[in-house]
DNA sequence: TTTATTTATCCAAATATTTCGATATATAGA
DNA sequence: TCTATATATCGAAATATTTGGATAAATAAA
C-alpha cells in the first residue's frame, strides 16, 4: 500500500521533522529495535513532561510514529510505511 | 560526494519544506527542465514580492535550491545533490 | 479505597515565523 | 544620465510554535 501525499501531508511531516528535539526523538526511536517507551524519551531531555508529550503528538499526528498504549504507559516506533512513502515522494526531486 | 548531515542541517531542510508556498515553489522548480526564473515564481502566487523573496532565500539557505544571477534577474534550480543526500539520510528511518 | 505513577490537556508567556509595505540596490534601456 | 524593472532588505504587525506549570485522566499498586 502506498500512502498518497497531498501537500498538506508533506507540510505536516516536514514541519514535524523541523525541530531539534523531534529529530532526536526520531533517532532514538529508530535506534530501538522494537518499541521505545515514552518514559525513556522523557528522561532523555531537559524539557518539561508536557513539552515532550506535545512533541510526541506532533510526530504521531504526522504519522511518523506509531503509538501504542499499555496500561498507563505509552510506547512508540517508526511508521516505516509512511516514512518510506515520504522518502519516495522526495526522491522525485533528486532525479 | 556525500554531504554529511548534522542535525542542524536536517532541521533547516525540514523546516524549509514545512510551508505550503515553499512546497509549491519546489514543485514548480522541479517541473522546469532547467532553471526557473524568479519572476515566474513571483507571478505564481498572490503574495507580496518581498514575501516570495523571503521564501526563496530560505530554500537557498537550506541548500535545496541553487541560485544564479543574470543581470537583474535571478533563477533557481533544484540542488539535486543535497536533496539526494537528505533523502538518503531519511531512508535510514524507513528500513 | 487510597495513593502513587504515567501520560495528556489546558492555559499563558516567551519565542519564532510569516507577511506586507516601504525602501534600497543593482542593472537594463531610453 | 534618467527612468523603469527585478530582486533584496528592513521594520513592524499578525500569526504560529514552543515551552512550562497546573491539573486532569487513567491505571497500577498498596
Amino acid at each position: 500500500m502506498n500512502t498518497s501525499f497531498d501537500n498538506k501531508k508533506v507540510e505536516r511531516i516536514s514541519k514535524a521533522l523541523g525541530d531539534p528535539y523531534r529529530i532526536k526523538i526520531m533517532q532514538a526511536v529508530k535506534d530501538e529495535k522494537d518499541w521505545l517507551q515514552c518514559q525513556a524519551i522523557t528522561q532523555m531531555f531537559n524539557l518539561a513532561q508536557s513539552t515532550i508529550s506535545h512533541h510526541l503528538s506532533q510526530l504521531v499526528d504526522a504519522d511518523l510514529l506509531h503509538a501504542e498504549k499499555d496500561g498507563r504507559h505509552a510506547r512508540y516506533k517508526i511508521n516505516k510505511e509512511v516514512f518510506g512513502d515520504y522518502v519516495s515522494y522526495l526522491s522525485d526531486f533528486s532525479n
